[in-house]
DNA sequence: GTGGTTTCTGACGGTTCGTCAATAATGGAA
DNA sequence: TTCCATTATTGACGAACCGTCAGAAACCAC
């Protein structure tokens, strides 16, 4: 069954090579840069053929957004089976998705187009829905931990709190954290040098607020994430 | 000086025609839905007489986005202005962050517009500045804030970190919190409920996090809450 | 080979952008 | 009031890009 003939194959490629030119473009020029006659000369294909493989152009980009959410999913996983407490669990996820922002800062370029109206209204439900899945995965991973913390007491949550509460603030933490760093020249102005640092202060400061124990006087941070940089992504 | 000719009246009164006539355009269909021609149609003068008022589409969005964050850089003065203890007003300026967000939902959607590479090479810098400058203000008018609490011990900043580093965090988890409340449907299929009860809850535990007095326990949120609407946003 | 199927092609119609030469309105001076 | 320089308005136009589709080419099983 995944016995390809030789003209299969070839679709198969084409289409990765069609992600492949188009992921520059994207990135340096934005959606705007992105236009179907310069990709298919690029392939060497005509552009009839570009769309039999991608029936608009939003569909090559919610393609390239695909492609990365599916990583940050992987990178949450590995971090939450780091062996410790709860609270150090948190902490290999933080790094998690810093992690992603490093590697992979083009993302929230793709996330912000896709969002556009008049994107999300061209493409597919079914590449939306994975999108949408894969955050589910990333948000019910971070729950996890927190329902695990809950259950070894080293987290009360208050009446009518749902673990999916407490995940939102941390998202939106970090979220809101990247996207203003990725895209506002204001911080450098600001004199805001090393932002990183500062994400990593704050959701310290946040989980400690919420009083989810061991508190971070309490530990080495700095040996911590070192120690989950050796044992979880080692090989990243 | 400003005695303006029926001629010039009129200009400055289609420039405000404009504007309104885009605003509700961008809001429902976006950035794509909003075209020259259509606004030209609307307006009754022709595409050409348009382009004498903003050099290209991306203007107006833009001249849209600036009314609004002048809005908000009015809320948070005049939060700022709340009389009490540091902790207290930094309340007062959550809730005009909540404010505006309820008020001006639609002003996330040109936040976004206007970042995207294409739209911020076309349009002046001069108004890229304005929007800086609104930014740069709220920044400032909450920074204060933050000094005033560690002038009056009621905060201690950790050796090296700005006030400006402890707004950061702030501006992150409020501005993250509300763009994916806004944008992402994930939100209604976890099963969260209040968002803007959730973002009042993080940004207590964050504030308490870093120890900011008096902690969030100490004081009754809610009648707090009904003092600062009463005495600062009565006319709101 | 052959014929039916799949794939590829690029010219085309449609939409929107931003321009600019021609036209019209304005308002101060005679 | 009339005239005319200045300023404002107009809409047809070229350029860019989208997505389509009828016909050409390639493929493959017999």
């Amino acid at each position: 069954m995944s016995i390809l003939t030789p003209k299969q194959k070839e679709i198969v490629e084409r289409e990765a090579q069609i992600l492949e030119i188009a992921r520059p473009i994207v990135v340096r020029e934005g959606y705007h840069g992105l236009n179907m006659d310069r990709i298919a000369e690029a392939v060497q294909y005509s552009k009839g053929t570009i769309y039999n493989h991608f029936s608009c152009k939003e569909e090559i980009i919610i393609a390239l957004a695909i492609k990365n959410v599916a990583k940050r999913v992987e990178l949450f996983q590995k971090a939450a089976q780091f062996k410790g407490r709860s609270r150090f669990r948190m902490v290999a996820i933080g790094e998690a998705a810093e992690m992603f922002v490093r590697d992979f800062p083009d993302f929230f370029m793709f996330e912000e187009i896709i969002q556009l109206p008049s994107v999300r209204e061209k493409t597919s439900g079914k590449r939306q829905a994975v999108i949408q899945g894969c955050e589910m995965q990333c948000m019910s991973v971070v729950a996890g931990i927190v329902r695990d913390a809950v259950a070894q007491e080293d987290l009360e949550l208050p009446e009518g709190v749902k673990p999916e509460e407490l995940v939102f603030g941390l998202w939106s933490l970090t979220s809101g954290a990247y996207s203003i760093m990725l895209k506002s020249e204001s911080l450098e102005q600001m004199g805001l040098e090393d932002p990183y640092a500062i994400v990593r202060f704050h959701t310290a400061a946040l989980l400690d607020g919420h009083n989810w124990k061991p508190h971070s006087t309490e530990f080495d941070m700095d040996s911590l994430l070192k120690r989950i940089r050796r044992e979880v992504f080692s090989n990243e």
